[in-house]
DNA sequence: CGGCAATTCCAAAGCGCTTTGAGTTATTTT
DNA sequence: AAAATAACTCAAAGCGCTTTGGAATTGCCG
């Protein structure tokens, strides 16, 4: 069923029909509800191409995947992508997945923003000093950060305080008497890891502590590292009786490893990790229930939707900057610091 | 720059650049190679959505990602979408994602089928009795699956040979000694793992040895789920003398689990893992090496993309069935068994 | 050198939609 | 009642490409 072959039955002229579909004013009511009725009968459907070709643009937003960085990573961009198509799903606006690997990365993107095969991109997990922005700005494709970065090119970001986040988990951590706390991150190539660190450092400052370099560990973040990284800090002598973690999946492994140790979360080492909010891990039914420093990333993918559907309405890049409070949830896995 | 504009600076007609640009044979060799090198000289790019009004063809093809399954499944599923990326890059072929809730999904496939967004559909991890495959046949969409499921309708599939392979492991483990084997598998209500079990359990038949209910266990192949199962499994008396794995994530578990517990693995546990191979996951690496049955999930989204572009090209759905050979390789994670 | 096939190129007709510019009819205003 | 305004509707012109059906040119043979 065609356009064409709708307005006919119904006696109408393309253009009215298809201003009726469009919600366009000068349409009357009633014409409006039985175009509208008839196009449901029939389940006509425009073509998305020629919709496509006749507005200029492409009804897509982009997303590329490295394919050969660490994928253990992927549940947060997975979360992140879902956020981002529900919104996108509302306007019939597709993702467009470019798989590819690191080596040839600029080149994907400069491939995907020719052709006009999408309006806009969105980026995740930038980099401290991302190139990938200046490549962007250059090419002149609108984008969303989701992260920040260095970059002398102003551009449209969105991202959560990691730095205060963990500045305020970390001053929790101190009010509570610990001292030696750890810090198991994600890589500090990534701004989102570096900012956390920095608050960190910071808090510790403010108590005239310096942070032990041994007292930190970086790393993908799943589950087997987390372990592995709290097997090993709880090795110290003396041992960190805090661990601020940056990722709930890292958080399992390290109360396995607490655990493993014949320690206890919460009484012999408090535990505060950031949760992304997946909905399959609920630190909630953790035991004991994890202290977190909680942002929903699926939100953020879901603003950032909306961010990038500004920008194709016209809106400055320059003016989008959003930084999101993060929230510090106490529940059981933290606790005054006790005499090891 | 747009095709007329090149046209013109050639000085040659619309038709000829097009067809010269397509590789059609009416071009001659001299022309064609003026008309690539100004196209490269003035950045040309085709636009998509012409092109795809032009020969009816969507030039993208659609995965659909259940945002609200386990998601820790994901490094498998994402492998998949790298290989599918691989190839469909090579033609320039998008690869459209549409996160949807699991109890949209059926929605979901019908939006994207109409309106002609994507010109195919590549499913994965069927169930045993997978109902998306009637939904597609019915809508007339060709559609690639990945793995098998019981359908009247006849489609174009692509699998592995998961029971051959899990039978060959018993098999080997059966004649190194082993008779208390456990299997830690992924959730029987997919396909794939309802043949792991199939063959585990025929070659123990095959000996007269009946499988032991618990000594199954089934979940989410995360490294967790298989830390926690082999522990469960590991305090079971007797205790099963080895272990056949579902995935290289649990089976990180499972290695863990089995020196927590004061074993060594190839020598007091045999471990044989379905190894899907991530760039990122060596099992010659591990220690002991871990003996796996393998191929490469990334090699079947290549061929994946391969069979949707020759379903494109007019393949009859029903004469394209793949079922892939899986090699058993030993390493140092099987042995003998001992006595315990 | 005429005739035929092969080679090379072209003008123009879509593909299915949106949108412009104008026309038609109904409703107010003076 | 004429004029002005509002409310609808329409035909047709793109959007940028592919592809059809010829036309023009070249090469080859008798």
């Amino acid at each position: 069923m065609r356009l064409k072959e709708l307005a006919e039955r119904l006696g109408l002229s393309q253009t009215t029909v298809s201003r009726a579909l469009n919600g366009f004013p000068e349409v009357s009511e009633a014409t409006r509800q039985r175009v509208a009725e008839a196009a449901r009968r029939f389940n006509y459907r425009p073509h998305v191409s020629a919709r496509r070709l006749a507005t200029g643009r492409a009804g897509a937003i982009g997303a590329v995947l490295q394919t050969d960085r660490n994928l253990l990573l992927d549940p947060h961009y997975v979360e992140f992508l879902a956020g981002l198509g529900e919104r996108l799903a509302r306007d019939e606006i597709d993702i467009v997945l470019s798989p590819t690997r690191a080596e040839d990365e600029s080149g994907a993107y400069r491939r995907i923003a020719t052709g006009s095969r999408v309006d806009a991109l969105v980026l995740s997990s930038p980099l401290i000093e991302d190139g990938r922005v200046a490549t962007l700005a250059e090419l002149g494709v609108p984008f969303v950060l989701h992260g920040r970065t260095i970059s002398k090119s102003p551009h449209a970001w969105l991202d959560i305080d990691n730095e205060g986040a963990f500045h305020h988990a970390t001053k929790h951590l101190l009010d509570l008497g610990h001292t030696r706390i750890a810090l198991i991150n994600g890589s500090s190539r990534l701004t989102y890891a570096a900012h956390r660190d920095q608050g960190f450092r910071k808090a510790l400052a403010e108590r005239g502590l310096a942070s032990q370099p041994r007292f930190v560990a970086e790393g993908a973040m799943t589950d087997e590292v987390g372990y592995r990284f709290a097997e090993r800090l709880l090795g110290e002598r003396p041992r960190p009786t805090a661990f601020l973690v940056s990722s709930m999946m890292m958080a399992l492994g390290a109360y396995r490893a607490i655990r493993t140790a014949g320690l206890e979360v919460g009484r012999d080492v408090s535990v505060i990790a950031h949760d992304d909010v997946f909905p399959f891990l609920n630190p909630e039914r953790l035991a004991p229930p994890l202290s977190t420093t909680r942002s929903s990333i699926r939100a953020a993918g879901t603003r950032s939707a909306e961010l990038a559907l500004e920008l194709l309405g016209g809106r400055d890049p320059a003016s989008i900057h959003e930084l999101w409070p993060v929230e510090l949830i106490i529940r059981g896995s933290t606790g005054p610091v006790r005499a090891a």
